[in-house]
DNA sequence: TTGTAAGCGTTATCAC
DNA sequence: GTGATAACGCTTACAA
């Protein structure tokens, strides 16, 4: 079949390609009879605007970027997945697309941008694992390219759009919950401070703790992500405490083998809901990550639009219960 | 800073924007010297093609699409993860962008092809979960849409250029594992028959058992995907078996799990080898994603040239050994 | 309200 | 081997 143009519908309305073109960007320009014939020989003609061309005279791809990272130690590497299905989601119904690109450290990422930027005109990039000292963030901003963060800019000024989840709520739930059923000596399982996400997800059961008139020093301990530092780790806090609230699902898993070989009763919750809490049956906390995307898309569509200012919004996590905390 | 063109590369070397071109698409046919002199104005200002200028000339917008999938199940979203990361890093280096679309069924999966292809030029597909009386693969043939699929084109006629694994082959490395390890009575823990890849590595279980003499009748369960759907089908199974193969790391999970409460000692192994295995110790058949990702897009490379006829590729998974079958 | 004309950056064609 | 010219499909002044 021969490529239909905005040339072609024009014909077929019998207008003129200006019309067609207002009819497109600017349909309250033309009179409601025209517009309506334009349509028609649109629909009839099944033509569909050429991103190529519009792009040249434009300079907008109507492309968005997001980083696909390799899956990490593996468990919490379907976190991003979902965040991604949740974001292309989003984006079709906003016009835009969802590109990926690859980087294995934040150098590498610049460099991509710069490539992605010019040779493809990208509007904006969506940043996940935003950290302390993040330099993709002013990078961009220096440049005054559109982007938003999911996470928020730890230590670096508010001048950007984000979407980040409440972690601390999320702990501090999760703490409340075991509290509710009766526990009293709670520890925590996180990592070494300094990493903005673990922090709040302990300050968050130390807050629950504290307001609960309990004491929380000494019933925490900060090692790296992964079971088997899960399992060290809890096999140490493991005869002071009767439930641990974990950063993460795998330091849940690590623990939940120990007390198992311990035999030491501990109910147990972790973060991020993955596959394994599913299958292993891991009260957990879950990130509302479509949820996440699609704001993201918002704010960004409020920025490329420039007609909203940049905005900061916290969702709230939720807990799913299982057996290993019912 | 100013937008550099190919104008503003031809002014630099001292050419015209024709030679510009030529460097970049026919170097070969411009003096070694003049080349040269070109190649230093384009790094020395930072030169990048204008896809969308380029686009608009040749067609072409080096992009290619995949579909990215729900978390299913959740236990083995993790695949197509792996798979889109080695896509996107694959795809790079051949000067291919990797853009990502969703879809709820095959249909809107059709509908979503003529959008991409008419407004975005899309250049290729990869097509991931093909399955018998697969619309898709058709649809893209009749429209001459360069394609390859990560799957097999279960019951049609192999036209196209494809990369699958060798699932048969998964399950009878796992199956001969447990002989050599004396197990003599493996059972098979599967779904029902008509989808090419369950059907596939059930097969791979029988002919192991059938080679070493041994038989398969009465030791196989068909049920959905899941869990607990696994665990009930082991129960089952379990009096008549001390090992089991399965045809994911769900079913392989609900085997553990009905051994643990029967307390029958029974070898297990999963498929897919995703987080879950790792974190629960289950041996599993691993497929190498991020091979299958560079074949395609090798190729998919090769039917975009039109220089090479299609082809067909079968990787070969291997036995990641854990715990429940060591 | 509609039409005309110019130009976005590139490559293909064809002279030189 | 190199350079001029046209064309890809669209949008944005500006003119009618």
């Amino acid at each position: 079949m021969p490529k239909v143009t905005i040339a072609t519908v024009a014909d077929r309305a019998g207008v003129s390609r200006q019309t067609v073109s207002n009819v497109l960007n600017t349909p309250e320009v033309v009179r409601e009879e025209t517009r309506e014939r334009v349509r028609e020989a649109i629909t009839a003609l099944g033509y569909r605007v050429s991103q190529a061309a519009r792009q040249m005279r434009t300079g907008r791809s109507r492309l968005i970027a997001v980083r696909i990272e390799p899956a990490r130690d593996g468990i919490n590497g379907s976190v991003l997945d979902r965040f991604l299905h949740g974001l292309t989601d989003a984006a079709a119904p906003a016009g835009y697309r969802v590109m990926l690109y690859t980087a294995t450290d934040d150098d590498g990422e610049i460099a991509t941008y710069e490539d992605l930027l010019t040779a493809y005109d990208l509007d904006a990039f969506v940043l996940t694992s935003t950290h302390h000292g993040d330099v993709r963030t002013s990078w961009l901003a220096e440049r005054q390219v559109p982007f938003v963060t999911f996470g928020r800019p730890w230590g670096a000024p508010d001048t950007h759009s984000w979407v980040d989840v409440d972690n601390a709520a999320g702990t501090e739930a999760a703490t409340r919950h075991l509290l509710g059923s009766g526990h009293r000596r709670i520890g925590f399982l996180g990592w070494p401070a300094g990493s903005g996400v673990g922090d709040a997800r302990r300050d968050g059961w130390a807050t629950a703790l504290s307001s609960a008139g309990l004491p929380s020093a000494g019933l925490d301990r900060a090692v790296a992500d992964g079971i088997d530092p899960g399992a060290d780790a809890a096999r140490d806090l493991l005869p002071s405490v009767d439930a641990l609230v974990c950063a993460s699902d795998s330091l849940a898993l690590g623990a939940l083998r120990a007390a198992r070989e311990l035999d030491h009763r501990c109910a147990v919750i972790g973060f991020d809901d993955t596959a394994v809490a599913q299958a292993v049956g891991l009260t957990s906390v879950s990130q509302p990550l479509t949820e996440a995307a699609a704001r993201c898309i918002d704010l960004l569509a409020g920025v490329l639009d420039r007609s909203a200012e940049t905005r900061q919004l916290l969702l709230q996590p939720s807990l799913v219960l299982r057996q290993t905390a019912p």
